[in-house]
DNA sequence: TCCGTCTCTGTGGTCTGACCACACGTGCTA
DNA sequence: TAGCACGTGTGGTCAGACCACAGAGACGGA
């Protein structure tokens, strides 16, 4: 549906689908790499500058990797980390005012908050040692605030990575993305940065222990609270201009 | 933040930086025009080439639109439309198995049900005659199974335009196109096209009638039934390959 | 025989220059 | 004044060239 190769089919369009039609077929997969960029072009008929805007669409989206040189791990070769084009996407889309930040911020509530609950519902217990070693480097009391910054996003990721739905994982890796230049400006707006740093990790801790007593209403309302407080903290002027 | 510009800075990857730093200190707006690929490349030193692959991810990214000829329309212009860019990396990522299809559907039902409960509670009732209309049309027994998707597709969409939070309808719109394919595939699973639609169909007006009636529990509880429901219908074995 | 070095080859990364189709503006023409 | 032809600048594409890099194999010395 829609425009993609509706009228006029641009070269590296072509590529770009050319690729994804193998990849549905299953002719490649994770770990194969993609022919030569000369060889694709002569293969599809286009030039090697067509093919390489294909490629370069391919690695921002986190679908290939390249890497000059030669040998076996040269070349275009099939990955699928697709936080980091979902954070590039949600970036680009906030410094072009496309997403409000508010949105932003209330999708992470949605999703964080589901995950909270559902890791506090799984039958198997979650694994949540990955989050317990980031509160444990959290505790670290010489921590620059943007280190603490950085773990405190570690572990909301871990706590995604430990739900093991990867589409929320990387949404929350892009939602975090898009609004990592407010958090950090917003780090300016804290009058006590040494007691705020102590709830959020008194708050860390009681998500997760919400999660192994299996409570997850408690699970719910915590990270809630935790989300949305922090951001009331920081945010002076959280209704930001919205969208155009 | 991370493996942006850390070691080795490609040419283009500094073009992206250049347009995201003029998009973030507001000199660039959506509406403006990005100067010519020419002047670009000049400007920052690079290869024509590299300015236009750069362009080419802006563009798919859905951050611009780039247009030939002449006059105030042409060349690329910065639009913002999320939903376009989505599309792409999730549709990708899925082709990649990089997105199992089961996350998606759990995804789906997160945001929707999220949504539907937060129109049931919006205190300015939510304009819903987008979905009324797409409901309306759906009626028509004319209506192809694929044609019949696309309007329940463009209903799910509305409700969560209606919710205001463009984050969430990007991701939906995105999370659909992922699943698009599987979607029309599932299709030739049903034995009675007849009465899932007539099911369908009723199932759309519940969910519209208890965000009118401000049951946001009865919303949540019918949008999420309704998804699965039909997921469940159509997807002869859910458990499809995990990740890798 | 073994091991270090050396070149050779193929990869992506980049730049340059060229041509094309297109659409708007301009100015000429009838 | 109305219509049309041309110039101009745009993105779209291609071809060719060069570079840096990293592996693979050949080569030579110990």
């Amino acid at each position: 549906m829609a425009a993609d190769a509706s009228d006029a089919p641009r070269a590296w369009q072509s590529v770009l689908e050319h690729i994804e039609a193998q990849l549905l077929e299953g002719r490649l997969r994770p770990g194969d790499r993609l022919p030569g960029e000369r060889a694709l072009s002569t293969e599809l008929g286009v030039g090697r500058s067509s093919v390489r805007e294909a490629i370069r669409v391919l690695e921002v989206l986190g679908l290939i990797r390249t890497q000059s040189g030669s040998g076996p791990s040269a070349g275009a070769i099939i990955i699928s980390t697709p936080g980091g084009g979902m954070s590039a996407l949600m970036r680009l889309q906030v410094a072009a005012s496309g997403f409000p930040v508010a949105d932003i911020v209330r999708t992470r509530l949605i999703l964080e908050s589901s995950v909270a609950g559902d890791l506090a519902d799984a039958t198997p217990a979650p694994d949540l040692t990955a989050a317990d070693r980031l509160l444990d480097a959290m505790d670290s009391p010489t921590l620059a605030p943007q280190e603490f910054l950085a773990l405190d996003a570690a572990f909301h990721l871990a706590l995604a990575e430990a739900s093991g739905n990867q589409v929320i994982t990387a949404t929350m890796a892009g939602l975090r993305s898009g609004i990592e230049g407010y958090a950090l400006q917003g780090l300016a707006a804290l009058t006590d940065w040494h007691a705020t740093s102590a709830r959020l990790r008194i708050e860390h801790r009681g998500i997760v222990e919400a999660i192994r007593a299996t409570d997850a209403a408690s699970a719910r309302t915590r990270i809630h609270d935790h989300i949305s407080g922090y951001y009331a903290e920081t945010f002076i002027d959280p209704a930001r201009t919205p969208t155009t």
